[in-house]
DNA sequence: GTCTATATCAAGATAGAC
DNA sequence: GTCTATCTTGATATAGAC
């Protein structure tokens, strides 16, 4: 509206600025807070605090409690999935995934611990709230297409492009990383670094040897749905013994 | 305090019968309501309705409603692990473990919806409640050293036993199953029954196509963590730090 | 746009009736 | 041992000052 803001933020602090300044700062706050106590049990008065507000700035920028959890829900859920997605990339570039793969897994849980907590937190709200569960299921679908991608080109990096959908290896190496999180805050002794690294690698190792047999080449199932998801993933590998 | 509660509970409903018939339908009750709602979201009024009891009830036969949640997690954390070992136990056993697992994985998604948001405020509440960290891991304990002699089994099986930790082995099926679960509450098409099963025949062919190549024992990478094949690692769980 | 003060209400916990 | 009534606190949300 105000055509005044196409200068680059020199010097003048425009109204508008340092009201974006503010919800970022309450937003960044929200996030901590609702990490460390939960969304029900940390309290707006909590969050502005911890950003150096006073709750009416929280009640400015967003109308209720409930408002700005969403804000941050849709803020954070698809960059954090993000992030965990292009190191994987970086992981899959090099030479040796598994220490890439065992940073993220370590910086997930032990540098940013905060991390875990606000995703439960996330999930939980949207499991209770099933129009957010859409809203959710729908910021992760981006980040999510580009794992999807990256597990396509390692399968084809193992030789088992097409035999199996890169749509459920995804979903694995998703969910490993998720439960593999949550498990090492309760026991890190029991999920090493490396444990994220191997378990990828083993999971296409075995596909690899599913889909051809003791490197017998000719992949039984030459249909790769690339980028749709397919729900009739239940094809299931031929025996190996 | 009574010496007179030695008896079978035939006609008469002892008092401590009552209560501890009471305590159960609290518990039963607390378990829904919190998950439902969540610890921090859920009244103890709520709980003691869901109960077709009064508030009085609850503190009196729990002091808070903290120690209400405590006493549903001692519980309920290791009956329900168990219960997953059990069925994985009986997925073994048969000539094909994908469908029992998938029987496992629908079942506690769809046919129990309360369990996958309860096991999630467990870890929340665990998180945030440092010193009921070490009882939730003490409570996963003993399940999870059955999980881990059922893996031992399932390597022995595939015939890579000792080149892969029945440790690591145990502790990337559970993060898959919680995983999995999770992702399936949002965006349920993207996990079918199947997955959990596959992804641990795939894992199982992997570290068996690692670890001995082409029948010959020995691990090959140099990255594996150490390969130690000591069939009692089930009944010696690691020393915690 | 942000802060201070406050209205309103719900929830944890307790005391005494039955 | 359980229920009813109540005390007390703390939290959401709002209204007006600066």
């Amino acid at each position: 509206m105000s055509p005044d803001a196409d200068h680059p933020p020199k010097r003048r602090p425009t109204r508008a600025e340092t009201k974006a300044r503010t919800r970022r700062l309450l937003l960044d706050a929200a996030a901590r807070t609702y990490a460390r106590k939960g969304f029900a049990g940390a309290s707006v008065e909590e969050v502005a605090e911890a950003a150096g507000f006073s709750i009416g700035a929280v009640y400015s920028n967003f109308g209720s409690k409930e408002r700005l959890f969403v804000e941050l829900l849709k803020e954070r859920a698809s960059e954090q999935v993000s992030r965990a997605t292009r190191i994987m990339a970086d992981a899959q570039a090099g030479d040796d995934p598994v220490p890439a793969l065992g940073r993220l897994l370590a910086n997930a849980a032990d540098k940013d611990p905060d991390f875990a907590p606000l995703q439960a937190e996330f999930w939980l709200y949207a499991v209770r709230n099933p129009p957010l569960m859409e809203t959710l299921a729908e910021e992760l679908r981006g980040p999510r297409a580009e794992l999807e991608s990256l597990m396509g080109k390692a399968l084809e990096h193992v030789g088992a492009a097409g035999s199996v959908p890169a749509d459920a290896v995804a979903t694995i190496a998703m969910a490993l990383f998720q439960g593999l999180l949550r498990q090492r805050r309760i026991d890190p002794a029991s999920v090493p670094d490396e444990l994220l690294g191997q378990a990828m690698q083993w999971l296409l190792a075995g596909i690899a040897a599913s889909g051809t047999t003791s490197g017998a080449p000719g992949p039984a199932h030459p249909d790769a749905p690339a980028a749709t998801d397919d729900p009739a993933a239940a094809d299931r590998p031929e025996e190996n013994r």
